[in-house]
DNA sequence: ACGAAGATTGGCT
DNA sequence: GCCAATCTTCGTC
């Protein structure tokens, strides 16, 4: 099948719990340091910019760090968690509406010796690319890409040709945000059904190959 | 200028 | 299950 890389278009779209839902199944790409690496996107997570007390850009905070939050959609917004690891996600919307979407969970579709080796990993494995701050080191993705076009930079995100039925999306909390208060337990959190990839093992699914 | 907290991970008990 | 690692960011003094 032929490889198509989304447009622009597609991250402006208002509602970013629709457009996680949408991003499964999709093929995140990166060319970095001539290596190519990409694996099919299994877990997302919705923050509704400024109305979401999980978000950064809550109540719309503006700082050197979420500015990029307030681009228009199709941009990358990549920052550094507990001072360790580079955490990737997706600006959407249109300009001054700082909505995005934590990519958590990716499942490897290429480039997976590369991958490895990044990860100082010696077999393929769920740890390879489960996790929002491995899967990053897995793909070569640091904060100096904050702010790169996701149709013309070393990232970007391709169909895959796969169609995700609702069927197979579940949805829960979003995780590490218990600071949220009211907003910590919105379902916002999206996923393959059974995907072996998924961060968090208690949703995974009971029949993982690599159990 | 100071210090607490953080959209996590991996190793050890 | 618990906890340290590690450092930027941001609120407060």
């Amino acid at each position: 099948m032929k490889k198509q890389i989304l447009p622009r278009e597609f991250y402006w779209h208002d509602d970013v719990v629709a457009l996680s839902q949408a991003l499964l199944g999709k093929i995140l790409v990166t060319k970095i340091d001539n290596q190519l690496t990409a694996g099919m996107i299994v877990e997302t997570e919705a923050y509704r910019g400024a109305e979401d007390k999980a978000s950064h850009a809550y109540n719309h905070r503006r700082t050197a760090r979420t500015e990029i939050m307030y681009a228009a959609g199709g941009v990358a917004y990549v920052y550094l968690c507990y001072g360790l690891h580079h955490l990737f996600n997706i600006v959407t919307a249109n300009k001054n509406t700082p909505h995005a979407i934590l990519v958590r969970a990716i499942e490897p579709v290429e480039g997976i010796p590369v991958m490895l080796k990044r990860r100082n990993m010696q077999k393929l494995h769920p740890k390879l690319t489960a996790g929002p701050g491995v899967l990053t080191q897995a793909l070569g993705i640091t904060k100096q890409l904050s702010g790169a076009s996701l149709t013309k930079s070393p990232i970007w995100i391709e169909e895959s040709g796969v169609k995700i039925s609702p069927k197979e999306i579940l949805a829960g909390p979003r995780i590490g945000i218990d600071y949220a208060q009211e907003h910590r337990l919105l379902p916002w959190r999206f996923w393959i059904k059974n995907n072996p990839f998924i961060s968090d093992l208690k949703s995974r699914g009971q029949n993982s190959r690599f159990q």
